[in-house]
DNA sequence: GGGCGGCGATACCGCACGGGTATCGGCCCA
DNA sequence: TGGGCCGATACCCGTGCGGTATCGCCGCCC
């Protein structure tokens, strides 16, 4: 399956087997023999290109899915072994420089419970949570909706705000009560910045580009660049920056979630504690 | 996996290599290699008894999930290969018996659409669809909360209803204009029936026992027990039966849902003829 | 148009892993 | 203390997976 995947992704038998490691014959027979089990036709192949039926396209997304699955497997089973004195740590994971105030409060609150679960804390990019929840890298997630996808997960709803707009702190519009997205968007001289997605791309377009939060608050104090973000990022503000209330702006949730098939007790516990330190 | 899955259900290497149609040796080894490739002991053997360790614990959860997540890519290809003239069908999986007239509307809206995919009905026991759908046997349920369980599916709600209490038709209680919860769960001579629960074994405890709904409402009419149901199966009560509101009973919702990655464009339509249909 | 090069399939070989039978070793129980 | 139960070990065998060499096909370019 992992070199079924391989091939579907390159679409090109010599660089799959490149990238697992073995030679191409054996990868051609390979997928023949899951051609063959499957009684399907996956590939088809043109001396030219190689594309994928429709059936091919079904079984990638699906041995995807399933791929994450036995990942996620090995990789707990093993975090359980290897825990320290038999005591399972959980692995929590939220995009770094998100909900701060939260995650304190959240961790200070679990650590005063009797007989709790160690935490380990797990620092990633935007949208990774899902992923690391799938394979196992992550036991539980913080999200913040709309921007993060719950598809698949278990999750509560821990609260919700508003969101300001980050501007430097010398710019004309810091000094308003409140502005709308539509002041906040098209600035001459103040563009989005943007990210790079999943792949470690930049979308095409203008403005500058960033890697994280940091580099984020250091282009708008430097005057190249603003931001819309949940209020609760006031907190960590640096000098230099101006927060302005963006009613406009869609609400943002920050939520607790897990893969549902995995709620041991370390998770149930480090929920309902989120849950309590939130209401 | 599979073979580690059978020793922590069985708890015994002799019935599970019996299960797994092997010999006992080898799968000995199977685990054994098992434990040494995760570095993790997963099994406690005390020579009299096998018990589980925390991380195999951990490991059978997870295998669980790994094993559906495989046999469901196997199933799903097989059926977009094996599907006539290259248009897959939909598998749509609900309980028997249940949300028929929605169903009804469903089928015939999509039928009507333009190259719409062919769809498949199953109809399946209690709380099955969920299995139904992680190993690949469907690719859209209709779920009824509270009474199934949405986790790890995406879901669209469809409409929601209040429940009556079914009885048979002489009974005094059925020309009441409505009842109460607790009127019918307690009555002298009418208990709850008792549904076997996934493993195939009915709960202890007095009460009829019903394999499905037809077996129920025959166990009613026949004046030996009283059910509780949502108001849309009154369009399909037979003779016999009677229908009264229980307005304090909690109110039902239908949902559509699928697995979250396997949102196919055939599903999707299907999803949004759904939401059509009921809105 | 013919030679070349890229690419997937096939042929053939060796090893290692998974499966089988026979047997051992520890433990409970009679 | 011996028998029976159960998991582990020893040993053997066949299949499957991996490797190298080579073929067949088809675009491309000189």
């Amino acid at each position: 399956m992992r070199y079924f995947v391989a091939v579907a992704e390159e679409l090109h038998f010599g660089r799959a087997a490149q990238r697992l490691g073995i030679a191409q014959p054996p990868l051609s027979r390979a997928i023949g023999r899951l051609e063959r089990r499957l009684k399907a036709v996956l590939l088809e192949r043109s001396s030219r290109a190689v594309t994928l039926t429709e059936a091919g396209a079904v079984l990638l997304r699906e041995a995807r899915a399933a791929l994450e699955a036995v990942e996620a497997a090995e990789r707990r089973t093993r975090r359980a072994a290897h825990a320290p004195a038999g005591q399972a740590g959980v692995v929590l994971v939220t995009k770094a420089g998100a909900s701060s105030e939260l995650l304190a409060k959240l961790l200070d609150a679990h650590a005063a419970e009797p007989d709790a679960a160690g935490v380990d804390l797990l620092l990633c990019g935007m949208g990774e949570q899902g992923p690391m929840l799938r394979d196992g890298r992550a036991d539980v997630a913080l999200l913040h909706l709309p921007f993060d996808t719950t598809a698949g997960l278990d999750t509560e709803e821990l609260c919700t705000e508003g969101q300001v707009a980050i501007l430097p702190a010398g710019h004309p519009l810091a000094g308003r009560p409140h502005l709308r997205t539509a002041d906040v968007t098209g600035l001459p001289g103040l563009p989005m910045p943007r990210w790079p997605g999943p792949d470690g791309t930049y979308p095409a377009g203008p403005g500058p580009r960033a890697r994280d939060h940091a580099q984020l608050l250091q282009l708008i104090a430097l005057g190249r660049a603003c931001w819309i973000a949940p209020e609760s990022c006031r907190t960590q503000l640096r000098a230099g920056l101006a927060a302005v209330p963006v009613p406009d702006a869609p609400t943002v949730t920050t939520v607790i979630a897990w893969p549902p098939h995995s709620r041991s007790r370390a998770v149930a516990d480090l929920v309902r504690t989120a849950i309590r330190v939130t209401s």
